[in-house]
DNA sequence: TCATCGCGTAACTGTAAGGTTACGCATTAT
DNA sequence: ATAATGCGTAACCTTACAGTTACGCGATGA
């Protein structure tokens, strides 16, 4: 039981970090923990939406929530971002590649291009 | 004009990512390119289906597409994950301490339960 | 020229998301 | 006890999405 490490479901969290206001809920409590109120005075959207923002970040795991009196504080939880991170991984080394490839891609679409005019214009 | 950064809204990107279909896509694509109908056919759901999700890939920049004959070949662009990543980055800080939070969570968690448990009982 | 292949798109359906307002339940203050 | 605060949830609306089948269009082969 002791060094077991705790799982989620990577499913949950890709979906949870898709909506921008979400990120931002993760980026706020970075700064530190905040009671659900402070959270929602942050955003222009009412304080139920935000609500519902944050038990989707409940259910992903990246935030964890307990009661100080009639607050309830939520504290940032990054240990489920391992699992997008190490998704990434396997990615990286695309990235130095992709400039070349950008360059590749261009010309043989200019390429493309001018054989599509030189079609048009009856010249094949 | 020389060295420009092309950037991506990565809006669209962490939305492209939140269907597991599409991550599945962009994975089959790390192996090489292919046209449409090859990668469908990877996949249990309908051809459509596919096309669909390689539209939100294209509309997100993280697939690029040209015409070979008949073929739409499909071609992994990962550059936009750079957003991802360095989005990422500002996180991975806390994953050092994610362990140690997780530990003074469920510490304080028992303490609290125990503290209403004896409220409940009167003890208070 | 005509049939076939490859693939995107339109039209439709069911479901989930994100937003709202109204309400209810604890907890704290008076 | 009663009022006020903090916050989640229900009910509802609108839009987006993932899937389907039917169709159409360009490219290729016969």
């Amino acid at each position: 039981m002791r060094n077991r490490s705790v799982t989620y479901s990577s499913e949950a969290t890709f979906q949870a970090l898709a909506d921008p206001t979400r990120r931002a809920v993760l980026d706020l409590l970075r700064r530190g923990s905040q009671p659900a109120g402070q959270i929602a005075g942050a955003f222009p959207v009412s304080r139920p939406a935000i609500s519902k923002h944050l038990r989707l970040l409940r259910r992903a795991h990246l935030v964890r929530e307990h009661r100080e009196g009639r607050h309830r504080v939520y504290q940032l939880n990054p240990e489920p971002l391992r699992a997008v991170d190490s998704w990434l991984e396997q990615y990286r080394s695309f990235w130095s590649a992709s400039l070349a490839n950008l360059k590749a891609f261009v010309e043989a679409e200019h390429a493309r291009e001018s054989q599509t005019a030189r079609k048009r214009k009856g010249t094949s």
